[in-house]
DNA sequence: ACTGTTTTGACAGTGACTGACAGATATGTC
DNA sequence: GACATATCTGTCAGTCACTGTCAAAACAGT
């Protein structure tokens, strides 16, 4: 036991590479089957590995499908957290919507994320559990929001505060709807820059 | 062959009276056991009838804890139609959720929203089920709202419309949300005005 | 080489869901 | 009432997602 940390660390490391390898094969096989059509065995086939060990790196076949907006939600905490308190929310919020603006920016990049939107919305079960995980994403970015409200001395409205970070993600996603159905036609930033504009709230947003 | 059509209304009616009755057992089910722990055979057992004839009036087990809110959406697309065409789409969606505010104006059937809202969000899949179908039915109010805004020879820029429906449901779910954490803290109506009213889009929305 | 930990595969089992078929049931005609 | 027909229902077999269990294998430190 010379130095478990560092082993542990090690082991860490190594599933996070096996977790990034299925996953990734995943999403080839769903980018072509669809999610539906693609089962189990068809992906821990793909990677080598017995179905069994799958469900032991992801909890479910959606998991494997969505496991590059698990990332993102980290991304987006980490945004939020590097934002001065006494910014509006409105404004912070727009500012860690530059993870998805610069993940855009790269054209390969932004051609993957299209065909991960394009099997995201052709499965209804998929479809679900993506809302689902942006749901827990907001409620994540809402008690960071609550607290350096107080923190700063200021006590939030909560249920105003709820629906703003709901208001914002609405924006976020019209903002990609709108790119994943006219191709090219206009830029995500400057999109997402016009939809936050109209609907900025009011008064202490 | 004397009257096809009557008989056709008949079955459907009595279609209907199945559905709900399996909706039923279902919901007192799920607020009992949990929806997880509670399996297909239970519900198909406590309404006497077969598993697979169960399938045959809903598609999922989901859909049978969610049968109420199937119902709501035809509500609120009905409610949205009854609307001037020239009021602003805010202010129609207001109107829209008011078909929630007078469900919860009766003591009891506050109480049953409360309790399917409760075992909805304890389970996961459950909840990424629900919140699929809201997803739907901002996708059908959108699309009526912008036949409307063409009808009235206005061409709406359709993200933002999006983003302005989506942020309205944000809003009611932080009401909703309240209601459901400090019970009879605050009226319902009252909350979603203070909200709305802070959220309100500034220009055409 | 030896030992304790971790990872893995094989197996069996549950629960959601579907297709196919045959019997029951209801509906309309004579 | 007898009969033909459309619909409803239960049974059965099968697929797929997912879980617990256990023993073999791969790996770590001594």
């Amino acid at each position: 036991m010379t130095d478990m940390a560092n082993t542990n660390g090690l082991r860490e490391v190594s599933r996070r590479a096996v977790r990034s390898k299925i996953a990734q094969a995943a999403e080839e096989l769903f980018a072509v089957k669809g999610f539906d059509a693609t089962t189990v065995d068809d992906i821990a086939e793909s990677v080598g590995m017995s179905q069994r060990t799958f469900f032991r790196y992801f909890a479910s076949k959606e998991d494997a499908a969505l496991d590059s907006f698990e990332r993102q939600s980290d991304d987006f905490l980490a945004r939020l957290a590097g934002r001065p308190s006494e910014e509006a929310p409105w404004d912070s919020l727009r500012r860690v919507f530059d993870v998805v603006v610069e993940q855009c920016a790269d054209a390969g990049h932004r051609e993957r994320v299209a065909a991960v939107h394009r099997f995201i919305e052709a499965s209804p079960t998929l479809l679900a559990a993506y809302l689902q995980k942006m749901d827990c994403l907001q409620q994540r970015l809402l008690e960071a929001l609550v607290a350096r409200s107080s923190a700063n001395g200021r006590t939030a409205d909560e249920p105003v505060l709820r629906a703003v970070v709901g208001a914002a993600f609405a924006c976020l996603q019209a903002a990609l709807a709108r790119t994943a159905d006219s191709l090219e036609g206009e830029d995500i930033a400057t999109c997402l820059d016009r939809v936050m504009a109209a609907l900025r709230p009011s008064c202490c947003g």
